[in-house]
DNA sequence: CACAAACTCAGCGACTTCCCGATTTTCAAT
DNA sequence: ATTGAAAATCGGGAAGTCGCTGAGTTTGTG
């Protein structure tokens, strides 16, 4: 077992996992720039064959769904020994899966809760687009900045970001900032983006 | 000794106080709407007879040079025990100051590093408007909003805005959330301010 | 295949932001 | 008491953004 790479974000893990050919991916989900869910779909997209185990201090049903629609094969927490780590890289290596007992517990009680209302955590339950652009706005980014970064029009940023205020009933900046930092989509000391004018005149 | 009332937020703790004559005040820094640094400045301009005791869980040295300047004579953590907390009410109520140990320590710190550099503060030290506005923005509240509630022109606020990020070097609302939830100004699960417009079909 | 959901984008009026400037108030030091 | 610096207040105007409507394209599932 070697460790053939080491990324800093989500951006840079997509590219190293392409050029080397990587069996299991140890994932973060809060990454500034691109997150772990966006990453592992792209990695899957790319290579199906690579197996992504997610690490996240966060036990959040609404993340363990996503990373595991996303593609990721194992969802362990930040808590877990290095005996469960390899534990689940066995796993994962063989094609099968592996979910840190509370998690599992979690995905159960995920089906359950649905089962019997199918609408309630519809309405906020974030598209994979809106959680992307949600984090980018709590980053910081402008709406045109994103859709530079994107390759899209400031059109759609905007419609996306209106369709998040509506699904959250939140309609600010500000607001949307504290939710994705509630969500663990984004960190409170995460790069505050300074001055993107006036190049400081000193 | 008689507990006269009990305030919520900045607002309703300087109606109380106006209402009632209050000998001494507790207060606490971090509270939605108007914080306590503002509350404790309009008690203080509004009957300068009136203790104030600053409660909080920052020992933080801005917090606490702005609570003093505000007008407050003790300050406390919100560690401390009720035997200290009557010690400061008598302190304060006899006219003279508390300051529990900790923060006694960080004003003298404070005085020491802004005697051997005194510009390193300077350019991040904001004004109270400023800081009262950071606030509001960061609890989500457009500058028409603040405008309105202030009784102030929106141009005013868009300057303190300008003024406020050019100090910080944090040019997005985002950034300014964030900022304001390290500083304690805000609350991460502070109310997001839910639909200003559209008032809900069903 | 058909359907719904997700994703994409344009137009347009209203509003906000950014940078320029200005005045008044406050307050500490001389 | 005067001066000076910092704070606070406001306006104009160009540029940009937002909120809403509507609508085309892609994607995935039954």
């Amino acid at each position: 077992m070697d460790v053939v790479g080491v990324a800093k974000d989500g951006l840079a893990a997509v590219k190293a996992s392409s050029k080397n050919l990587v069996d299991v991916v140890i994932m973060d989900i809060l990454m500034p720039g691109m997150n772990g869910i966006e990453a592992t779909r792209r990695i899957k997209a790319a290579r199906p064959e690579t197996g992504v185990i997610c690490l996240s201090m966060h036990a959040n049903a609404q993340f363990v769904t996503d990373v595991l629609n996303a593609g990721a094969s194992g969802y362990l927490l930040k808590e877990c020994g290095p005996a469960e780590l390899i534990n689940a890289i066995h796993a994962v290596w063989e094609n099968r899966a592996y979910l840190t007992p509370v998690i599992a517990e979690i995905v159960v009680q995920d089906y359950r809760t649905r089962r019997s209302d199918p609408a309630a955590s519809e309405s906020t339950r974030l598209t994979g687009r809106e959680r992307e652009i949600l984090q980018l706005i709590a980053e910081g980014h402008s709406t045109r900045d994103i859709a530079e970064r994107l390759c899209l029009s400031v059109k759609t940023i905007g419609t996306h970001r209106e369709n998040l205020m509506a699904k959250l009933s939140i309609y600010s900046i500000a607001g949307l900032t504290k939710y994705a930092i509630r969500m663990g989509v984004t960190a409170v000391d995460a790069d505050p983006l300074g001055r993107p004018h006036m190049p400081s005149p000193d």
